[in-house]
DNA sequence: TTTGAATACATAAGAACAATAGGTATTATT
DNA sequence: AATAATACCTATTGTTCTTATGTATTCAAA
């Protein structure tokens, strides 16, 4: 696990990115997902994860579909156009950010030597 | 300029492995520096770095040295023994950070493929 | 020469984000 | 029968950074 403001700036990527992945999700299995890709490394939280979900949703970024698993109800997430390139250019900044990071903070490594 | 969440948890990180970097250095050096290095992608702000270093320095990690430029004052900012392990320690956490979200946004990129 | 930019420190108020902690309810396992 | 797992939710709190503001010196340009 790591120190918990890493994630900070990265969970809306981490979701939409995994939305756009694998396509209609509902917010536990997201939980599950994550869980399981990392080895247990990141863990979403639900305290921060359905209300980024409602806050995306509310952006128009993804659309949501109830369904009735038995009594219980699952609310899946789908993304909407604008969620796709949001996707992508969240992603792409990330690996930006990342390279400009890891330069700085260790200038040997810099491309193009 | 990357949108303003992805810094948060890698500040700390980024003053720390500068000062590690480069030995001694004051405040503002630190802000130019990263400038700098970062081709202004990456630019500091004042009232998010010197709390940060009134922290790190209550915290253990730096010592500083004031020293007067004329009638002008610059306090100079060092890593203690435990401020370099530190650097090293939130340095490595990064990058192991980095390496599982990049596999998570983007699994076919996985490593011993 | 005086005005503005750059240098160099600092703090306070506010926004944003995620963690913690709580809550409800169903289903599966032991 | 009890516990864990599934599945949703919100409120409070803490941390972090931004924005805004303040002080003061030094340098460059008009």
């Amino acid at each position: 696990m790591y120190s918990k403001e890493l994630l900070k700036g990265t969970l809306r990527t981490i979701v939409l990115k995994l939305l756009a992945e694998h396509g209609t999700m509902y917010g536990y299995e997201i939980t599950q997902k994550t869980k399981e890709l990392t080895g247990g490394k990141i863990v979403l939280t639900e305290g921060a994860l359905y209300p980024l979900l409602h806050k995306l949703e509310a952006e128009g970024y993804l659309v949501t579909n109830t369904q009735s698993i038995g009594k219980r109800i699952r609310k899946y997430y789908e993304l909407t156009p604008e969620g796709d390139e949001k996707a992508i250019s969240l992603s792409n900044e990330f690996a930006d950010f990342v390279q400009t990071v890891i330069y700085l903070l260790n200038p040997s490594l810099a491309p193009k030597t």
